[in-house]
DNA sequence: ACTCCTTTTTGAACGTGTTCAATCCATAGT
DNA sequence: ACTATGGATTGAACACGTTCAAAAAGGAGT
């Protein structure tokens, strides 16, 4: 029965994503999503604990597909904020379709409890997926960035990201242009700024931040 | 009738905030509020559009609260970080009755359609409210912040307000010890990079961060 | 084929936020 | 006093997410 099992669940998924995509959070109900896959609504149940666990796998199905896409565009040799424009850029492309959805995933990812939560533990794994890949970006960059902050800056890189994913969800403008714009303006800018970490009294001030940062993180 | 209508109001406000405060957002239900100021379920919604709307009374109520403590606080020649971490510890002493309602309050803050969201049209008076708060900072800590960006500062010290905010949230150390911790090393952080700007490098630096959170502005 | 146990599936039921036609009630105008 | 008007109030009804006891379907051992 695994396999029958399996393919339930796979149903399901696939039914409950397309739905997403397609009509919202809001409009795509259990009943719905169940009735379109074609069984009971309480089976749903048996599979996922929540809706939100719904949205956890859109979750997780975009950021693999973001990794797929992101990853081989970061090559040796290039600079980091071409790096970090690449990985953002192809970021609001995955997302794009379900840009309407946006608020809505956020409000599921806010709640602690949530697994989707980027800051909680049940996303852990998530999350240090898509640091990862600033870590990857960090270590093809060239220049490399200084020494003293090289191993910080991917978490600190990934807190940006999320900084303009938040933007993105507000951004109502088409296509997200406005998203878009932004981050053309702030890789090039984010990058000139590890640059002058190297600086004596830069240096100071980012060494400071580096430690709120880490004593924030407990 | 209209000083009964007011009255009817003003006792289902008092009713739902104190609910909010003792049984948390999901405790709270709105058949509850009503049955407990001894109205119908359906006569809320004559006053209120929605659950989040009585949110958003908490809201503006911690607001006014939070203003109310802080200004008074603010006195002229104190240095910028002093005054940053006064309004910091006054807003998570303000909150701090509601934390465990805090992620459910971000949750409705965080759609953009909700009147709470921070970032939306229809809170833009209460964020006036908050910045006025931090230009009020500005305006009379000693020694002054450079000339340069003194008009922004206001918005950006807002945002990093924001910020702590989200941390909060997710504290759940007792009495929120990490958030305080985390004010006390921030607030004067913030002040020195302010200081810095004057420096030629920085200034370059800082310059195009403010005009990349200007141009986001649209 | 039959039994026993586990995995999977069902659909009714609960409590929720919200809507709405109907009703009540206070006041102004006559 | 009577009535018309519009604000205030009611409570049943709807769709939703979720739960759960019960039923069905599978599979293993004999």
């Amino acid at each position: 029965m695994a396999v029958k099992s399996a393919a339930t669940r796979e149903l399901l998924v696939t039914t409950a994503l397309r739905m997403f995509r397609e009509q919202g959070y809001e409009k795509t109900t259990m009943r719905g999503i169940a009735a379109a896959a074609g069984v009971s609504t309480g089976n749903t149940y048996y599979y996922f604990e929540s809706k939100d666990d719904l949205v956890h796998e859109l979750y997780k199905s975009l950021q693999d597909e973001h990794r797929a896409r992101a990853l081989p565009q970061l090559r040796d040799g290039i600079n980091l904020g071409e790096q970090l424009r690449t990985i953002l850029q192809t970021g609001v492309d995955v997302m794009g379709p379900y840009h309407d959805f946006g608020s809505n995933f956020l409000q599921v990812a806010i709640k602690p409890s949530s697994k989707v939560s980027p800051f909680g533990d049940e996303a852990a794994v998530a999350r240090g997926k898509s640091i990862a890949l600033f870590k990857q970006a960090v270590t093809v960059s060239r220049p490399q960035p200084p020494y003293a902050i090289r191993e910080d800056l991917p978490e600190l890189l990934w807190l940006g990201y999320m900084a303009v994913t938040l933007f993105w969800v507000y951004d109502r403008s088409p296509n997200q242009r406005r998203t878009r714009a932004l981050i053309n303006n702030a890789a090039p800018l984010a990058a000139r700024l590890v640059i002058l970490s190297r600086l004596p009294v830069v240096r100071k001030i980012v060494e400071d931040v580096v430690h709120l940062v880490r004593s924030a993180k407990q």
